[in-house]
DNA sequence: GTCTATATGGTGATAGAC
DNA sequence: GTCTATCACCATATAGAC
């Protein structure tokens, strides 16, 4: 199983090594026009081999796709992990969470476009249940972090999980609408989304 | 073309006459597994018919996939339209607004998605341009309640831009998550992100 | 308005030479 | 590791009978 090869911190943009650019090049093509309307032939033609080398490195057009969403998700983990590792307060916390998830989108767009599009997509009902499982943690570490706010006083008494998915949702459609050559970077508007929302959580 | 013959106000569910069924398996099939994912003897088995009918409604597959699109926005516009037009403060439209685009995922979560996911991907420039429009269109209306919440002292200064962005975000997002089934309307939900963003928008 | 039949080309995937 | 050649199938779309 090539996913078992790839480490949490592989690059995603950078390595140019034959499987790593497949992987770059059918997710762009994924998340600019699906899963359904990316061919192998597509896919092939942007790496510059024949579709039939393909399946030298993947078994079949499922493979890649699920190995493109596993890889973003890990990432987007990992990025979280090392982002709030020294943290100490709750808003600091969410910053750093937030900051990590922006940073992952401008790094990654469209590993992670693939991966917010496609992934009820996955054929494969077990890579399927380990991707929520990993989003579900993701989402629990937000919550865990608000959770904190509150008793520690920071934050007001308010609904965690509304307030959890509220931030999430502003840092999910980012990927939507963010370009790296508009006027903010996209750790900025993350930190922006913060202070607004923090703001109603300190509020009484 | 169609499009032109189907009010803003042509129900999305429960009219049965051919071509509006066809719209809505469509609309089903295109939010579940894509555009290129759903294709037309898919469509055709949805409606009970041979996919050689369905040329008989519409020009192409493109054609189905634009009028499916352009009517889910069309009715979003409608419905919050409708239900803004008797607000007086900016708290009392920004609720009207929210309540109004749960009511619309609640009511044609299909159509929503497919619109949402599939708008990028529409093959007729001009159509796009439409639909583009309109949705700055709908943003431009909340922000300018935000605005007048401002202005009217009701909220402290604030980056309106952002706030409105903010609250689209997580009312956008609800259709990839909130269930009829679930323990809270759409409304609800809509409702609370309201509270929560508000509180934000008073707090100094 | 719906059908059967068909045209034409693309699809994912494999076999086997180099 | 990459290719050419090929498979069986499905795609969108059309023609024309009823």
């Amino acid at each position: 199983m090539i996913l078992e090869e790839l480490s949490a911190d592989a690059d995603l943009s950078v390595r140019t090594d034959r499987s790593t650019v497949i992987l770059r090049e059918a997710a762009r093509l994924f998340a600019s026009h699906g899963y359904g309307g990316a061919s192998m032939q597509d896919i092939a033609n942007a790496v510059g081999i024949t579709k039939a080398s393909l399946y030298h490195f993947f078994r079949d057009k499922d493979e890649i796709h699920s190995t493109v969403i596993v890889l973003s998700v890990k990432r987007l983990l990992h990025m979280v992990e090392l982002r709030t590792r020294d943290c100490t307060t709750a808003a600091e916390k969410i910053e750093g969470f937030s900051r990590a998830h922006a940073q992952h989108i401008a790094e990654n767009k469209d590993f992670y476009f693939a991966a917010a599009e496609g992934y009820h997509a996955l054929a494969q009902p077990e890579v399927k249940r380990r991707v929520q499982r990993m989003r579900d943690g993701y989402e629990e570490t937000l919550r865990m972090f608000i959770r904190q706010g509150v008793e520690d006083g920071e934050f007001r008494e308010l609904d965690v999980k509304l307030a959890a998915r509220a931030l999430i949702s502003c840092l999910n459609w980012m990927a939507r609408w963010w370009r790296p050559d508009g006027p903010h970077s996209a750790e900025e508007v993350a930190s922006d989304y913060v202070s607004l929302l923090i703001a109603g959580f300190r509020a009484s």
